[in-house]
DNA sequence: GATGAATGAGTGTTCATTCAT
DNA sequence: GATGAATGAACACTCATTCAT
């Protein structure tokens, strides 16, 4: 690693034929397992070939750099992130404004349940590598998805949607964290569920013109 | 680096002379220069010991590896956030409950905005290095100052004001990093605080007994 | 090197290919060369590395650690020393009492000088490294040797060939060193030996039973 | 260390003052602690100064280096050996040939079983370091105590008491220690002596002229 | 005389990346 | 395409020794 490098965050080859991608997909796999098991300190590219049963040759023939491949793998990590939140928005485009707070929280804290394990991993590879660019783009897809939300709701209307929507990302993508890694953790999950929720929903509620 | 370490985060020897405090200053100011200059990953002992104007070997006298060094640089960011808290708590110790979201979130960012160039790497030390004690603990301390705050408010009271701090002690800690980093911050500071506050103000509203 | 650790006394990978082979050699001589050289405190794995033609990189390769190597190079000395005594004892199964001391101890010796150049640094090897179980296997081996040796005799019997063989063993192991290194020597080899060979003589005749 | 050094045994500076003696003392001793708690890789100047409660500057004030500082208590040990050799030869000065292996061997072990704690590190030492001259003078002055027993036995005689005492010399300087360090031990230390007397009686025996 | 702060060369080890086979 | 041997810069940390106070 070291210095700073490009951002490709796909194989720069893109894989004709199967067994090409059966590669690639094994590769991605094996980094999420070092990631895992070893850490991210121990993860190096070697030990990600060997685990996916490929030499390092290979790996690079897929993946210009070590970067490129934990960028591939956090990449991911807020998609998932992302099209959570955008699915539970577009499932109920015209909710009402007491639901909206329970929807966005529900949807984002199962997603991060779902990845707590690599989680605080990626976090540390979302601050060692260039991944500003990266996280930039899922937040402002996770917030334009809110505000869609917002600027439908059934019963009112907001004066500044996307500004709330901002904050609502800021602050999800923040606190949710802080619950996950039991920094700083209610007692159990549901609570801290709960009291988020109440925040989001009274943020909202104050916030709503008219 | 690498494996976790006991956390011996001040001096390992209490030195005696005068000649000594100034180096050890010296050195700690050093690791935050090159923290700021060269950033987290191309921080090394040496490159610290020579920006402090010593030799290697003398901040190995003072600080047992790399990671103490690290450690006291963000102890002492921690040491001020908390102090910031439990300063504006402090106070004003029995506010009315309007008051409360704007003395908690206006202090934390002051303080806050005071580190500003350090936090992002301060940030990478505590996922890097195994900061959870130190983090915990300021944690809790930052969520007492905020409790006894809101157990003596001087207009209504709270059913649970322990989780009621939890909570808005985690919103802190992770929502103002993303605003600081911008990663996903409003357009300009002062409208942040301002959505923050609200959002923190209406939280306590919507939570109080009776 | 500083604190004990395992004893991985082959090379770690397996080498595959050819060239790897030949590397996995050169290092090896390397070693021994730079022990004869340089000596044991001056080695270090990148003079290793170099004299052999190649990078150190390379060298941990195939040697997890500087003690890996180093064990290496005494655990062929001491399988010389070792296969000396059984082929020896193995050629003559049924020998007559007189003959057994100087078969033991010609073998030994001869065997001995054949490596009197890098024998010193192999003590120094012994006992700063872990060494013991390497040691105290090749002994073993050698008074197993010995003991069978004593329980074939011609003519006679020993009472208990087993305590012979370890206390000729120990004898053998140390003494000869003694001499080899010039510590205490007498005026020519040839004296060492016949002396040498006079003692263990005396002994087995005055240690068989009726 | 390194680099092979003059070989000054005794503190540079005769200390004329009490307190400077009680100093000298002081680190000996130290050094020999260290040596058994923390063993001679660990041991340093500093921890050694440490440990006798004075300053790394006053330890060189003494002992012009680490090297000396070995070498001053290889030197002690060396010294109790040959005087139990010599007590033990001088207190019977006219022997009977049957008793003359006994006499040695048990007086050697003695002294060396009183030092068992130290005796690795020793050994350590005295290869490390240049310390053949010490040594070879201490084995000298031990083959001369003998070769006088030898010559003065009350009934019977020897042909060459040098070569004879030389022999015994290297003998036990070299297989008790493989006895004491158990690498390879008769089942009890009784019956490591009583076959190493065993062996030398009956060399001596063997060797007697006419 | 004593102190202990400062030195800095030296060493073991890692790992991203390349390239001949 | 795939392999895996080779590279070598980089880094954390140690310790004998010196010398200003």
């Amino acid at each position: 690693m070291g210095n700073a490098v490009q951002l490709p965050l796909t194989p720069r080859k893109a894989p004709r034929q199967e067994r090409a991608i059966a590669t690639v997909d094994a590769i991605f796999e094996a980094t999420i397992q070092v990631l895992l098991s070893d850490g991210l300190i121990r993860l190096n590219t070697t030990r990600v070939a060997n685990r996916a049963g490929v030499s390092v040759g290979t790996l690079y023939q897929y993946y210009p750099n070590k970067q490129a491949l934990l960028l591939a793998v956090l990449e991911r990590h807020l998609e998932m992130l992302v099209v959570a939140i955008e699915k539970a928005c577009g499932e109920n485009p015209c909710p009402k404004k007491e639901a909206i707070a329970e929807t966005i929280v529900g949807a984002y804290l199962q997603a991060k349940m779902a990845q707590a394990e690599v989680s605080p991993s990626l976090y540390r590879i979302a601050m060692e590598l260039d991944a500003r660019a990266l996280i930039e783009a899922a937040a402002q897809r996770n917030a334009q998805a809110i505000e869609a939300l917002l600027s439908n709701v059934a019963d009112g209307s907001f004066a500044d949607p996307s500004l709330l929507a901002k904050t609502l990302t800021a602050a999800l993508y923040g606190t949710v964290p802080a619950f996950c890694h039991r920094v700083l953790a209610p007692a159990d999950g549901l609570e801290a569920q709960r009291q988020l929720t109440t925040m989001f929903r009274s943020y909202l509620v104050a916030s709503q013109s008219g």
